[in-house]
DNA sequence: AAACCGGGGAT
DNA sequence: ATCCCAGGTTT
């Protein structure tokens, strides 16, 4: 019996039962799939449901306000998803009148869809012959077949991209690409994986020269650098005072409170020396610290964060900043990072209007 | 080719 | 502390 053909029989008595696999719908697919990159299925789970449940077809989702989308991303992460969704969706409703495209060649033109995104909405919505390669597919064939190619290399990555489109079954793609990434998430983990109950036990090469647990091979990234921000929480006749991120950095658009960032971990009563400091502030303010430094750790870099609740909001100069006061309840509304509406779930007294 | 872009769970 | 998750875009 083929690989294809076994993975197919595995799938068919282990495969998970998941929420958007009983539909051909392209759109829905999309936003499973987009919800899905880089992200857990129990992560993502309640966030496909919030967004299908909000915008059922993709033309609610193009109509929507970027805002919206934004604050039911919220937590998620790798916010240019979201962006992208909303860019695709518009395109959706102008290019394709309202009709989610199913060809490989189609649908990868929209923006926050690449490769691997478009083969499975093929795949999946109409049986486009077209391999998945995601993390899974890379370390169940790298093991199978005892491919020590670095996974992350342009060369690997293509190696593998062709390997993956040799073994599918062309005969039925959908099924064939949901098996392989079932295999890989359930039985070909990436920590002890099930090797002795394994299918492939005898055909598997890594298992035979005992190199499982050393595949797949990837190359080490960048190390994380460190950074200091200081947020500042003004309140002043039941507003707060917010800022928006701008783009170019992490957490593009999203709110959060008024901040300086400085080179070095700075102490309070030296933070208003800095220049960054002077340039937003007058002198003299009061500042007091809440809390303690709340190390937020990102991907790639460790946010060390300090919030200091700011007495006297008179001498701000907003004007010269995209400063804004919001009432509080519209702070609520707005899309925040996890840093901030974690930190105000924290600490519901600043938001509460009696205090 | 390498950097950038989040948050969370498993080990 | 490290890895990795149904990756994609920008430089």
């Amino acid at each position: 019996m083929s690989f294809a053909s076994k993975l197919i029989d595995w799938y068919s008595e282990y495969g998970r039962d998941l929420p958007w696999r009983n539909t051909h719908n392209p759109y829905i697919i999309w936003l499973s799939e987009i919800i899905l990159q880089q992200t857990r299925v129990e992560q993502g789970m309640p966030y496909f449901y919030r967004f299908l449940e909000h915008y059922p077809t993709v033309t609610k989702f193009a109509e929507a306000p970027e805002e919206d989308i934004l604050r039911l991303w919220q937590g998620l992460g790798y916010y240019s998803r979201a962006r992208n969704m909303h860019k695709a969706a518009k395109r959706v409703q102008d290019d394709f009148a309202g009709y989610f495209p199913t060809s490989y060649a189609d649908v990868i033109t929209l923006p926050g869809v690449g490769e691997y995104t478009a083969a499975a909405i093929a795949s999946f919505s109409v049986n486009e012959p077209k391999a998945v390669v995601d993390g899974n597919v890379y370390r169940v064939l790298s093991r199978y077949f005892g491919i020590a190619e670095a996974i992350n290399s342009t060369n690997g990555k293509k190696q593998f991209a062709a390997l993956a489109q040799e073994l599918l079954d062309k005969d039925r793609p959908g099924i064939y690409n949901q098996a392989i990434m079932d295999f890989g998430a359930i039985q070909c983990k990436p920590k002890n994986p099930y090797c002795e109950t394994c299918i492939f036990r005898l055909d598997c090469v890594a298992y035979a020269l005992d190199r499982v647990a050393e595949l797949p091979i990837k190359l080490k990234g960048k190390k994380s650098k460190n950074r200091y921000f200081h947020y500042f929480i003004v309140r002043e006749q039941g507003k707060m005072l917010m800022a928006k991120r701008e783009e170019g950095d992490v957490w593009a658009n999203l709110y959060e409170f008024p901040s300086i960032e400085t080179a070095q971990e700075v102490a309070v009563d030296q933070l208003q020396d800095q220049p960054e400091f002077q340039h937003y502030f007058e002198n003299g303010l009061m500042l007091t610290p809440v809390g303690s430094v709340v190390k937020h750790v990102l991907s790639h870099q460790n946010i060390h964060a300090r919030f200091y609740v700011v007495e006297s909001a008179a001498d701000i100069k907003t004007t010269k900043n995209n400063w804004d006061y919001f009432l509080l309840e519209k702070i609520d509304k707005l899309a925040k990072h996890k840093l901030i509406f974690s930190f105000l779930e924290r600490n519901e007294y600043l938001t509460n209007p009696d205090f």
